[in-house]
DNA sequence: TAGATTGTTAATCGATTAACAATC
DNA sequence: TAGATTGTTAATCGATTAACAATC
């Protein structure tokens, strides 16, 4: 294990890492080498040595990666071998979409509250969960400790609930409102914009 | 104008910019500096400066940049100054929440085909659209011209039918599903995928 | 004018790639 | 063993930052 700081860049590749070989996993695949990753998620075999090679010596020299022992490692690295309590915050259609989706917990990821400012939202069922009033929200979330959430409030509100979040103790905010919100250090913020995302492409088009 | 090749994360962080100006405009602002718009993003004033420069002196020494200008510049750049028809692909949660989400017309797309293989949702309306036949799906693409599709499919069948949007003449891919899909030089291809956001967050908790 | 801020240069910093000895 | 593939080194390539002359 290597005690020197990991550069940001390296950490946004595990996930990918982990989702490919958690596939092959799910197709009963064993081993695979650098290459069949690289090939798999369009990244240099090269690449994906170095990354690896920045945690511990994982694979094995003729042979390749075990499949169950890198995804073990790699769980480890990025701390989804455990269970993360989530809040979502904003029970829109965004929110309703994530409060039903079925891929975060076989990720160690697991929403375990919704809340929502709009009292006529308050106490009606969100995929299998109660919206709780956003009222309510800064003191539920300390007093379970949660410290990842997922905000899908309109644009005018992000920042604000972002700060509520922090205040109550969040470190992971995944932000879906179409606007950049800052947080202290020590707080990490994911952005995911479909429009953005859109408009990164149609600059090739 | 330089007619260098610009690097991608260059035209990455575009749209990021491109946001907040909008933003500033609608807030009544007429002016900003680079240091402003770099605190509004979280970006190096160096950075931004750099960055817009490489498509020619948009800002006037001692008194930064004229937001509708350089909105006006960054759309043209980023050839959002158009309307782009989006077919959308998939028409569960996710792609409910994406039909309906009002984001989109201001900031150059516009959604005009949903697709499901599912025949029990073929007919029924989504948001404002009548869900077609995925049978249909490439026939439709074509003859419409459309180059940019969102793909809100189970990962099972994402690569499969990135291949068909790909036969269609389809150039820019959202893919929502969890698996890196594979398309040909010349495609562009964006992945959101909220686990893997999450646990780019959970290393550093 | 004086103050502010750009566009650009040069220096620094960081990431990627190519190559290969080690070894399974 | 022979073939395959890792982990690592050194070289290359690319991105960011700091600084400042130009100028609005």
């Amino acid at each position: 294990m290597n005690a020197e700081k990991i550069p940001d860049i390296i950490i946004g590749r595990l996930p990918i890492y982990l989702r490919a070989l958690q596939r092959m996993a799910d197709n009963g695949m064993k081993t695979t080498s650098s290459q069949e990753l690289g090939d798999n998620v369009g990244i240099s075999a090269a690449q994906i040595r170095k990354d690896i090679s920045q945690f511990g010596e994982f694979g094995k020299q003729g042979t390749g990666y075990s499949i169950p022992y890198l995804l073990d490692k790699l769980r480890e690295i990025l701390k989804v071998d455990r269970m993360w309590d989530v809040a979502l915050v904003g029970a829109g259609d965004m929110g309703h979409a994530l409060a039903r989706y079925q891929g975060f917990v076989n990720r160690g990821f697991c929403i375990t509250m919704v809340f929502d400012n709009d009292k006529s939202k308050v106490g009606q069922k969100v995929g299998e969960f109660v919206v709780e009033d956003a009222a309510t929200m800064a003191e539920r979330i300390k007093a379970a400790g949660v410290k990842v959430a997922m905000l899908t409030v309109p644009a005018s509100a992000a920042q604000e609930v972002a700060d509520k979040l922090v205040q109550a103790g969040v470190k992971g905010i995944l932000n879906y409102a179409p606007i950049s919100i800052n947080v202290p250090n020590g707080v990490k913020v994911q952005h995911i914009d479909p429009a953005t995302h859109l408009q990164r492409m149609t600059y090739y088009l």
